[in-house]
DNA sequence: TTTTAAATGAAAAAATTTTCAATTTTTTTT
DNA sequence: AAAAAAAATTGAAAATTTTTTCATTTAAAA
């Protein structure tokens, strides 16, 4: 993920390149962990980048309903991290770490035709997350006989 | 949904039956559309039942941790609708009109245990979601003529 | 009834959204 | 290419929503 594929996501869905735009993609980019908004605001400030915390938010929005981003749900709260696949794709949570996998395969499809069926519903999209614990988590839980 | 399925629900899962848990499952029960946490604090206010909007938030938290309510995803900020069904299933809402559906039905064991195998996870538990269009918003949406 | 553990709510703090004039990006026109 | 026009985005400030803190109250267990 780099600036080209940035702009080539923006030019194909004809969105404007603005600087908070590419500036907050560049952040997260080079992010260890996933960023709130407060955190981007305070790395992009101490960076001398010029930036507005409403421009933030709004950018995230953006960049998470294209799916560059993804919006970790429950618990580590309102923290984005940036995703490594390009197109349609889900992802698994660890509840103990926090861990982030994606995942390339959709195996929806079939399912959501039954629904659109069965419901009059025309489907158009979807979200799914998987939770659980990483195999790192698992097995220092089994290590301090927590399970198993 | 009643009184009755909430003590049941509560016993079951050794959970407190708080007078605000209470009244919000209440409150929800009789509301004919999602509501957010203002609006119930509001509701309850008027009603002169006596609650704490932080309790507000809080009950609701729970009250959508053990799948009694859905919390709409995107658009309608922050509203929350009672579940018909029992245990666990799914939505569809509609981008439209904002139509809650709920599936009872869920496919995903399959492709979760081949997501574990493949990625080492234990998974314990996911979210999905549906967004689409409703039959009703489908037919007024060609009425116009704005789609085929 | 007493004890114990958890939930409540008021107030404060923090996060997020809205508003709207100014600026920036893109498109259109020279 | 450059300038002008059109359209969308920005950001400061205000408004609103949500979370945290912590002393008090309440629910369940003993």
């Amino acid at each position: 993920m780099n600036k080209e594929f940035f702009k080539k996501t923006f030019k194909e869905k004809k969105l404007r390149m603005s600087h908070p735009r590419l500036l907050i993609y560049m952040e997260l980019s080079q992010a260890k962990a996933p960023l709130s908004a407060q955190e981007l605001y305070q790395c992009l400030t101490k960076k001398h980048k010029s930036i507005g915390l409403t421009s933030i938010y709004r950018s995230l929005e953006l960049l998470e309903s294209i799916g560059m981003v993804f919006k970790i749900p429950n618990g580590s709260n309102g923290r984005y991290k940036l995703c490594e696949l390009e197109g349609h794709h889900h992802h698994i949570v660890c509840k103990s770490c926090g861990k982030v996998l994606e995942l390339g395969l959709c195996e929806i499809s079939g399912w959501s035709e039954k629904v659109m069926e069965s419901t009059g519903f025309k489907i158009t999209d979807h979200q799914l997350n998987f939770f659980g614990f990483c195999r790192e988590c698992n097995l220092s839980k089994e290590e301090k006989g927590l399970e198993g």
